[in-house]
DNA sequence: AGTTCTGTTCGGAAATTACCAAACGTTTGG
DNA sequence: CCAAACGTTTGGTAATTTCCGAACAGAACT
């Protein structure tokens, strides 16, 4: 397969990992390598990014470690070849457990801030009722959600379809 | 209560929306205007947001702009004044819809993608079977991921965490 | 009408970010 | 132990983004 013909095949592909990436604030390149690694038929090995992407190699370096961390792709060991090489995760369980360890990440952050401002609301002179009461509904909301993120993770998506699917059955 | 109290006080709201923010790809404008607006106990007009925050009255205008399509604030008109007011948006059901929308929002972008892809890949000469079969793994875990968004989207979050806690019965 | 008080848009300056090329440290193979 | 291959780190540059002030447009009141 040529070079121009690979360009077609993964353009969609790579476009929306590009849209995904901004979408979280990560700069094109992230999306391209994304995209790029996830139409590879087979381990790619980071000359290879650097030959299919365009950009140089310490821009795909940077780039692909913030992929790792972002626990989107990973490293293998080719038996025989001393260079690194990505494969994408696309295993269903890893990426949701990936979405819902940022989502609790996120919420975990927001609770904390409203604690330590409770703290120093109370010590305030001037004590806000209405900052109060709402700090403590949003903390409320952040927690349960942070709980329900807790329960969804101990399902995979399967079972939890047929949860929600079947509902209250009681309530008929 | 003066300025500086004021400060002391939201600071750590302030801190964590804009990592938030940060996290989505906005810049920290957009965060600092978020706990502010959250830290203040009545609706507030843009020359107080300007005042709060330091920043400009353009700058304030555009990020709650960006604020309200997100559906993070809300105007409000108060009787008897013709400014705008803003007020944060802080109840459950609002918050909860806002967070699925963008995520099922992003899951379909990448559907289309691959479903587009795999047109392309059928026609291609070159026809990639890891490609093909990646793709529609890939996709099936998406669409599922889609699926049980909408599910979650029809209960509330109480209703989420007694079902999920319940699980499956007849599993004893 | 005109005046004043709104909020938005526009152009440019400052700060930040993305990117590359080169130098660097490590590992592999000879 | 040397040479070659590999990946990361660093410094500098180009591009982007953020932000401000000024100009602008619209509404409310005189």
């Amino acid at each position: 397969m040529d070079r121009d013909e690979a360009d077609i095949l993964k353009r969609y592909m790579v476009d929306a990992c590009v849209k995904v990436a901004n979408s979280y604030g990560c700069c094109d390149a992230v999306g391209v390598l994304r995209g790029t690694l996830f139409m590879a038929d087979r381990p790619v090995s980071m000359d290879e990014l650097v030959e299919e992407t365009g950009y140089s190699k310490s821009t795909v370096s940077s780039n692909m470690s913030t992929l790792e961390r972002m626990g989107l792709a990973k490293r293998v060991i080719i038996p025989g070849d001393k260079r690194y090489h990505y494969i994408p995760v696309t295993d269903p369980d890893s990426l949701k457990k990936e979405m819902i360890i940022n989502m609790r990440h996120e919420m975990q952050g927001i609770i904390v801030a409203m604690n330590r401002t409770e703290v120093d609301l109370r010590a305030s002179e001037y004590l806000s009722e209405t900052a109060l009461d709402r700090i403590g509904k949003a903390r409320s909301f952040y927690m349960q959600t942070d709980l329900l993120l807790d329960l969804i993770s101990q399902y995979n998506t399967e079972e939890l379809i047929v949860l929600l699917q079947r509902g209250f059955p009681e309530k008929k």
